[in-house]
DNA sequence: GCGTCGCAATGTGTATCCACTATTGGATTG
DNA sequence: CAATCCAATAGTGGATACACATTGCGACGC
């Protein structure tokens, strides 16, 4: 038996998708650097069609732009974009605490509270990216509380377009300080439905984030050009994807 | 002399896309109902690949869903999802508010007021069509003024899912007995950079929209499939685009 | 020496084609 | 008569082919 099937993959555009948006994640393609199809199409072994359906779907999600009659273009990166985006968290975090305190059941509350010291405390604390990973869950279990889809989805978008800061943002010894007080915080808010507090500190933690853009920002574009000392994701030196155009004009 | 150069249009997928965000915002998809691509495709005199390229934005923007092997489906339409959206558009507009009390120069803040005094007596204050594009101006405006370019498209996104139901909600009496007065008060406070006060009058101005969700929706639902009295979009008894799949069955 | 024109190479835009999947209507069988 | 299986058809998934736009480079003229 051929385990199931290999005559269609029938989900090219879904795992070119994924595959492209855990580059773009990462940032391993340069900032505003056009995006070459059939390049990308060859390294992952499908055709241009597939990869321009996934690069729509990444321009809507905000790590493409694209221009007419010259192709696709990876995000840029400013401080500004950075600030952005983090204030636009703390905007739709607020207002899902209030409606977690609304519509979150103490199970509920219990369960996030219960996952977060589970992902805090079990790790080595000094694995960033893990803290990282913990921090964003431990966040989005809250927005989920609320039952907003919108929220909930608007977030989980957020989320990936700063999930490469967010790991350098917690490496700063300033946000590591009040991260783990600010958490048990808002859970205890959360648990007496104390909705003016909880509002309270959920934004001043995200902003205090907001805050650090232009530095968190510097330290990103080192990372990108220079290389990621500290970042899991790294891939042993490996180039930015378009590197290897040089490669080919050569052979 | 053709204008100046039919060889290529080079943007199809732009204008699939405008043309069917336009059909997807007023529900001339029925709700749920499975889009077809080679239909679509002649009926707007392209091929299926553009449509694809426009239906997988549309699927990002939140007008339509996708199963692999089955296709794009139109967004259902539920209380729930209108409750959220606009939750979702009062935690930006709030946040929004905050900043641009913080940015906005008094001249722009101005230049919106003139905006709203404008579009909101000059015309007749029966059409409601008008006076929802008004308040859509309105509102974004403000969020302009925050100069986060995240809430900006966000709020457009949201707008476009939600001005169906936006325009419905202005016709209600009890929602236009609010209107004017709440604009007048949010403008106050802007041009005095009462961030409190103002920030309770959007939230509150918001979820008052929010709270007719299940009504708004009733409604909605009436006029998509039982015609759109008073709707100025209505194609003269148009049907919706799927009605015709009949028609090329019989042929 | 410098600017400009034009051509060639690279790469995007989209139509079309074929493979495969889902669906539907009808025939067959319990 | 109802449920199920099968075949025909409609429709999606993706690769390819070709047309056109852009760009870089070299030749030519100034």
């Amino acid at each position: 038996m051929k385990a199931k099937k290999t005559g269609r993959p029938a989900d090219s555009v879904d795992k070119v998708y994924d595959a492209l948006k855990e580059l773009a994640v990462d940032y391993r393609f340069r900032p505003g650097e056009r995006v070459n199809e059939v390049e990308l199409a060859t390294s992952l072994g499908v055709s241009r069609t597939p990869v321009r359906e996934a690069l729509n779907r990444l321009v809507r999600d905000g790590f493409m732009s694209f221009v007419p009659n010259r192709g696709f273009y990876a995000r840029d990166i400013t401080p500004q974009d950075v600030q952005d985006l983090y204030e636009l968290r703390a905007a739709i975090e607020r207002a899902a605490f209030k409606l977690a305190c609304e519509r979150g059941t103490d199970e509920e509350i219990e369960a996030i509270a219960a996952i977060w010291q589970n992902n805090s405390t079990s790790h080595d604390a000094t694995d960033w990216a893990r803290v990282a990973e913990a921090d964003e869950a431990f966040h989005l279990g809250i927005v989920q509380l609320s039952a907003n889809k919108q929220m909930i989805s608007s977030l989980e978008a957020i989320n990936s377009l700063i999930r490469f800061f967010r790991r350098i943002d917690l490496e700063s010894q300033r946000r590591r300080a009040g991260l783990y007080g600010e958490h048990d915080g808002i859970i205890d808010c959360l648990r007496r439905r104390d909705v003016a507090k909880g509002c309270e500190i959920v934004e001043q933690h995200i902003t205090l984030s907001s805050a650090h853009a232009i530095e968190v920002t510097k330290e990103g574009l080192a990372r990108i050009f220079f290389g990621r000392p500290g970042s899991p994701a790294r891939m042993a030196g490996q180039q930015p994807i378009a590197a290897r155009r040089k490669k080919a004009a050569t052979g």
